[in-house]
Parts: C-alpha cells; sequence; structure tokens
DNA sequence: TCATTTCCTGACCGTATGGTCAGACAACAG
DNA sequence: CTGTTGTCTGACCATACGGTCAGGAAATGA
C-alpha cells in the first residue's frame, strides 16, 4: 500500500461541488483500498489516508465504513450493467458476444479495483448485493438467455447451454482482472501491454466463437 | 456463518496422531472461515469455534493467524498441482484439456472454499505465495505451453494462443467455485444437482474443445 | 510409582479499529 | 455585518482482536 495520497481532487468548487467532489474522491480511494485488503482487511484510516482527508471527515459522508462499501459495490455494478447494453443492438452472435467480449474486457483493463470489489462481495456470499443477484442480475440473465435460445433456434450458431455460456462469458473476461496479479507475475512481473491486451481479446473471442459455432 | 461446531474429528488416537488430527480439524475451520470472510474479516474466534476447540489451542498448533494461512494456501496449491497431471498423461487436446476441465471442475466442486481463498489470495497480491507464483507456476505454466504448441505445431488443434487457453480453461472451470454464491442465486437459489454439474462440465468442454478446433 | 513430555485452556494484555462529538471554520442569505 | 447552514477535524471512547502465559491435565516411559 502506497503512503502518499495518489488519488487527486479534480476542482474544489462551490458548496454542492465540494460534496460531490469529495464522496467521489473517497469512493474512489475506498473501491482502490477495498479491492487491495478485502472488506475486513481495509481500515477506515488507509481510505481516508489515500484520499488525503481526515478519517473523521468520511464518517461526515459516509455514516459507517458498510454505507462506503455498499456505495462502492453499487458504482460497480451500474458500470457492469451499462456495458452489457452490447448485447441488445445486436443481430446475431458475432456482433453480439463479440462486443459484449470487448466491452467486458475493456472494464477488466480500466477498472480492476471495481472487478475485484465485485469478486470479493460475491465470493463471500453477497451479503450487500444479494437482492441485486436475486431480482436485477437474474431478470438481466434470463433476458440474455432468451436472446442466445433465438440465435441458435434460428441456426446462428451451435445449440450451447446459454447459461453456460454467460458464465463463461463472465468467468474468462474477469479473471483478467480479478486475477490480474497473478497474470502479471507470469508476464515477467508487468502490466499487459496495449499488444498484450489485444492479443487477450482476440485469442479470447476467437475460442468463444468458433466454440460455439459462430467463427 | 453457522454458530454449531461442524468441523468432525475422526479419531481420538494416541499421541502423534492427537496432533495430526487437530491440526487437520483447524485448517479445515480456518479454510471455511477464511473462505466465507477473507484473511482480514476471518477471526480466531470463529475459527476456534467451528473446530469446536478453545482459541488458544489454536494458538498451541499455529503460532500466529498468518501462519494458519499460510498452511491452508499450500494445502490448496498441492491439491491444485496434484490435479494438473492429467496434463502429462495425454496424447492430445481432446485428452488432455477434457481431462484437465473434468479435473479442475471436479475441484470446484469438492474444494469450493479452498479456491476461494486461493483467489482471494491472489487478487490481494498474492503476499503469502508469491514467490510459489514465480517458481513453481510459472514452470508449470510454461510447460503446458510447450505441450499446446506441440499439439499446435503437429496439426492436432488451431492455432490459439497457449497462455490464454490456460487462463480460460483456469478462469471458467475455477468460476464454479468462486462464483458459486451467485450461480446457487441464479438457479434459484439451491446448490447444483449431479445433472447440472454434469451439464456444466459438458457445456465448458463443448466450447473449449470445439473452440481449439479439437472437438 | 514417579518423572518427563505433550497437550490443553481460562484469564489476561496491548493495540488497532470503527465510530462519536464538541466545537472551529467557511460559505452563503438577508 | 449577522445569523444560519454546511463543512471540517482533533481528541476521545468502547470494543474486539491477535496473541501470551502460567499452570493444570493427560499421556508416555522408566
Amino acid at each position: 500500500m502506497t503512503e502518499t495520497a495518489q488519488i487527486t481532487r479534480l476542482k474544489p468548487g462551490k458548496r454542492t461541488d465540494i460534496r460531490r467532489e469529495n464522496e467521489s474522491l473517497i469512493r474512489r480511494a475506498a473501491e482502490k483500498v477495498f479491492a487491495e485488503a478485502g472488506f475486513g482487511g481495509a481500515t477506515m484510516q488507509l481510505i481516508a489516508d489515500l484520499a488525503g482527508l481526515p478519517k473523521a471527515n468520511l464518517h461526515y459522508y459516509f455514516p459507517t465504513k458498510e454505507a462506503l462499501y455498499r456505495r462502492v459495490v453499487q458504482d460497480i455494478f451500474e458500470i457492469w450493467l451499462n456495458a452489457a447494453a452490447c448485447f441488445d443492438n445486436a443481430t446475431g452472435p458475432v456482433d453480439g458476444i463479440g462486443a459484449y467480449i470487448d466491452a467486458k474486457m475493456e472494464i477488466s483493463r480500466r477498472h480492476p479495483d471495481g472487478s475485484k470489489v465485485w469478486a470479493s462481495e460475491v465470493m463471500h456470499g453477497a451479503p450487500v448485493i444479494q437482492d441485486y443477484l436475486e431480482t436485477t442480475l437474474r431478470d438481466w440473465t434470463d433476458g440474455r438467455i432468451a436472446v442466445i435460445q433465438t440465435w441458435i433456434n434460428s441456426g446462428k450458431m451451435a445449440p450451447v447451454n446459454p447459461r453456460h455460456l454467460l458464465y463463461m462469458l463472465w468467468a474468462t473476461t474477469q479473471h483478467y482482472a480479478d486475477f490480474g496479479h497473478q497474470i502479471e507475475t507470469l508476464n515477467g512481473g508487468g502490466q499487459l501491454t496495449d499488444r498484450q491486451w489485444r492479443e487477450a481479446k482476440e485469442s479470447v473471442k476467437a475460442v468463444i466463437l468458433r466454440g460455439i459455432g459462430a467463427g
């Protein structure tokens, strides 16, 4: 964990801006700390130091550690859902699933901390976002399964169990965020380059699309 | 978290057996608690309660919380490596990768807690098993990549980047353990049945094997 | 039986953490 | 300028946690 505050404010602003800006500042710091240490290992002091604010100030904006954590998880879920729109504007599996893989890989690259917090939350039994799983995520999943089924019925892809196909898409793409440290270690210790990210994307798409008979 | 001690001893035994049996008892309880709460969220008291032992007794066998955690992670890594042997006795990708998927899916089913602890450890930057990643895992990975490359060179499968193929195998199989709660929720709240596990295995194998042009 | 080693555990301690609060300070509105 | 509202923070508190330890119980060996 770095000692110096890394998260930078954008603009001081006036009254209302102050609130919005500081909340964002705290949320970004919290996302990083929660990702690196988990909920139990994260401390308000660490988050405060990273945000460059006194600890008491965090409690002014977020009453409890759990409230802050909840907010972070919700933010991630938001991003997650928005990226899923790719599926809807598609005419077939090559467009739809290809674009979905691209979008999710991009999230893994741009928001690795968010992905880790989400993974950690689910791994621990989803104590905070269980209702989201049972409502929003479930509905979204059922909808996409129906879409995939129509593609299968119209012969646009092989008869693969749509549910398990979705799980494979989630697993393979999020792996590059959640297990990023392992991947970087096996990569020689450094982050993946632009070229390597492209290679990763293309590899995943190639196997999946050919695997569903749509390559 | 259940309140009653769930982990059952096997046999009281004599002197040496006592040590071995109690260490195993503690390790099994620890694996569960670490998986459910993460390292930071886990407490020695919770582990002690689950094992049905006084907290001080844990410190008799394991000097610190970290030493106990380290032991749990090492146990998992052991299982993980043993299962990887399937790769070696294979003559081609259908045998080798098919058996590897079967083995890893079985681990996800039989040792979901272990898989979660491993995932959590890696997600937090592998503070405890970094050396394993850099030595044992790296060597194993390089070896399998070489094997896959020979399969590609001899035309037994399509020219897929072997490294990213391995990542896909890890991701898809471990997903059923690490995200088991999410899968169960989307499954209606209950554990997967034998039939559903078979369906999962077959779906993964079908997509992957066809995806590498070996189905 | 006695001595020795191993195993067990209740009571205790220092520390770190989440959270509180009174009061200072800054930004508006009139 | 003056009152009011929103922002900030050092100091403080109760609790929970990892870890310690002295001494008792039980097993083993002579």
